[in-house]
RNA sequence: GUGGGCGUAGCUCAGUUGGUUAGAGCGCCAGGUUGUGGUCCUGGAGGUCGCGGGUUCGACCCCCGUCGCUCACCCCA
């Protein structure tokens, strides 16, 4: 219990060991499959890039970059910033590297933000994601959105919500902010508390506010989808049909503003019905058609999503989804005073089985104890009598009328025989 | 950054207006069954009661500080 200080895990961080780490090398593989069916590369990009990468971005103004980011100074006095999401150090790499178009990559990447932890919140908290850069075609909008939905079905969560926006090009966005700007300084006495003094710095942001001075100001306010110019609602409106005739339902959340500055066009979210918490954003994402250019690139477009693995985890859980475990296939019982079993165990390994062990010599039925606890089907015992006999008892511990069948088989036979019963029963 | 709740065995927790050697269940180890798990019985190991200070004859209990966990605001995944 007592340790010396600071042998712990920082704030806010977890360690996750097994068998709860199972869960992530299910969700971890079942996402690189559905990444790999939409024809996604794998990026592997570092985890700390130069502050301006993050702050041109995420935009300075956000309070991401502001107040959240580890920032650090390296020895070669470099100000470098820990990643606090996907998007901008993907960006990076494709302006440093050119690749042909588009470029379709997925990651799985820890995020770093300093914020005070919670249910679903952590200051180290994984999400897995896609950035489709080189396109407008709402086409890729579509095929971003469906793989996120496709994998999260995989999963087998059935609780889950799609909302989408459009937050317009430079353009009609512009045009919009007067109208909206006009309309909250007319309403201003009514705003909340926090966003009376500071509504003219973001007007998109009050949309977001959900106390209900707020709301109800831009309730009876100017929306930004009817204001779209007509590229952007044709996009919109081919994007949305491109879900839908999958049978993927999208709904039209006009209030939907996420937190970064570089989105353009095409947002959405993905949120759990069924996570009570105030944290039920289970991934999240948009098009960002300036972003490429602000960090030096060819101004091309890009789309992409994250999602969040803490929090998928909390919505499986919810959802009471059975997670498949790893668990050995055989555990190997020897109870002879010489070392009888490591070249078998040495042998069914490299068969590609999943194969346990016990140590430190102890009695049959300790070691029976831990086989049953292993969570192997079969254990094989070899006592001195099987020594002498030059053979293995076969033991099924996951009999169904109880008690477990054993057979004795002829060492020299043992993997055909557990291979085919491993096989019979699968 | 703001506010609430909580830190007692590996885990989940109990602990009577502060009173002697701090308990339970589960888990773990061993034995009952000198070669057999899952049920049952018996026994055992394991705790500076988060840490530091204070009040008191005496503190797991009260007070202060501190560290940590947790929930909410905020923000978001």
């Amino acid at each position: 219990m007592t340790r010396p200080a600071g042998v712990q895990a920082p704030v806010g961080t977890h360690d996750v060991l097994a068998p709860d780490s199972a869960r992530w090398q299910w969700l971890l593989g079942t996402f690189a499959d559905w990444a790999a069916r939409y024809d996604f590369g794998l990026i592997i990009s570092p985890m700390f890039e130069d502050l301006a990468v993050f702050h041109r971005g995420i935009g300075e103004a956000s309070e991401m970059a502001n107040k959240e980011m580890y920032v650090f100074e390296d020895r070669g006095g470099r100000r470098l910033g820990l990643r606090p999401e996907g998007t901008a150090s993907v960006v990076r790499a494709f302006v440093q590297h050119h690749p042909a178009l588009p470029f379709k990559a997925w990651y799985a990447t820890p995020a770093f933000r300093y914020e005070r932890p919670q249910k679903g919140r952590y200051r180290q908290h994984h999400q897995i994601g896609v950035e489709a850069l080189g396109t407008d075609d709402p086409a890729m909008d579509v095929e971003v959105i469906s793989l996120a939905w496709r994998f999260y079905e995989a999963l087998g969560l059935k609780r889950v919500r799609l909302l989408i926006n459009s937050m317009g090009h430079a353009g009609c966005r512009g045009d919009y902010l007067e109208l909206l700007s006009e309309h909250l300084g007319a309403h201003e006495a009514s705003l909340c508390e926090e966003h009376r003094p500071t509504w003219a710095r973001n007007p998109l942001r009050v949309l977001d506010c959900k106390r209900q001075d707020c709301v109800e100001v831009t309730a009876g306010g100017p929306m930004l989808i009817d204001h779209l110019c007509h590229e952007c609602a044709t996009h919109f409106a081919a994007v949305r049909e491109g879900l839908s005739s999958m049978g993927i339902a999208s709904e039209l959340s006009p209030r939907l503003v996420r937190g970064f500055d570089y989105y353009t066009r095409t947002t959405f979210e993905f949120v759990s019905e069924v996570l009570e918490s105030a944290q039920n954003a289970i991934g999240g994402g948009g098009r960002y058609d300036n972003l490429v250019e602000q960090l030096g690139g060819d101004p091309v477009g890009g789309i992409g999503f994250g999602s969040g693995i803490e929090r998928l985890l909390l919505v499986l859980e919810a959802e009471a989804v059975a997670l498949p475990g790893i668990q050995p296939e055989l555990f190997v019982v020897d109870t002879c005073p010489v070392d009888a079993s490591s070249a078998l165990i040495d042998e069914l390994r490299r068969a590609g089985l999943r194969v346990a062990r016990a140590y430190d010599a102890r009695s049959m039925k300790a070691q029976m104890k831990a086989a049953d606890r292993s969570g192997a089907r079969l254990a094989l015992l070899i006592g001195p009598r099987e020594l002498a006999a030059g053979e293995v008892t076969m033991r099924d511990l996951r009999g169904e009328e109880g008690a477990g069948a054993q057979v004795s088989l002829a060492r020299a036979e043992v993997l055909a025989h557990v291979l085919e019963r491993l096989k019979k029963r699968p």
